[in-house]
DNA sequence: AGGTTGACAAAGG
DNA sequence: GCCTTTGCCAACC
């Protein structure tokens, strides 16, 4: 293991993070906009969670309410399941209405 | 130190 | 609505 998660940007982000409950989702630009930062930085924060994290990282979608898809991972899937298990549901095009969803901070 | 690299987003065609 | 730029910035080496 030889990823960042300590960083101060990093643990702001995993603090918002964990404030979403099961069956909301968050995105990236919501959350990048809280700690004023971009958010292609927060998911490289979310890329340097282990898996054993108790960090809800699966309700972290991108802007179009879509799960994102990472390089050669298989946790996009896995992502798929643990929101339909908490209740989440997707359209017939795979997104999420991000209206009934959203967490608002 | 400076170039490379992303689990993105918004705007344009 | 899909695909292509374009802006972004922290971590990494």
């Amino acid at each position: 293991m030889g990823l960042t998660t300590a960083t101060p940007l990093y643990q702001r982000i995993y603090t918002l993070v964990q404030q979403v409950p099961p069956g909301r989702v968050t995105t990236y630009g919501q959350l990048a906009r809280l700690v004023a930062t971009t958010p292609r930085v927060v998911g490289f924060a979310l890329a340097a969670l282990p898996e054993n994290s108790d960090i809800p990282w699966q309700r972290v979608i991108n802007a179009k309410g879509r799960i994102s898809q990472r390089g050669q991972s298989d946790r996009a899937e896995l992502q798929y399941q643990l929101l339909i298990n908490e209740g989440v549901s997707f359209d017939e095009t795979g997104a999420i209405k991000l209206a009934d969803y959203l967490m608002h901070f």
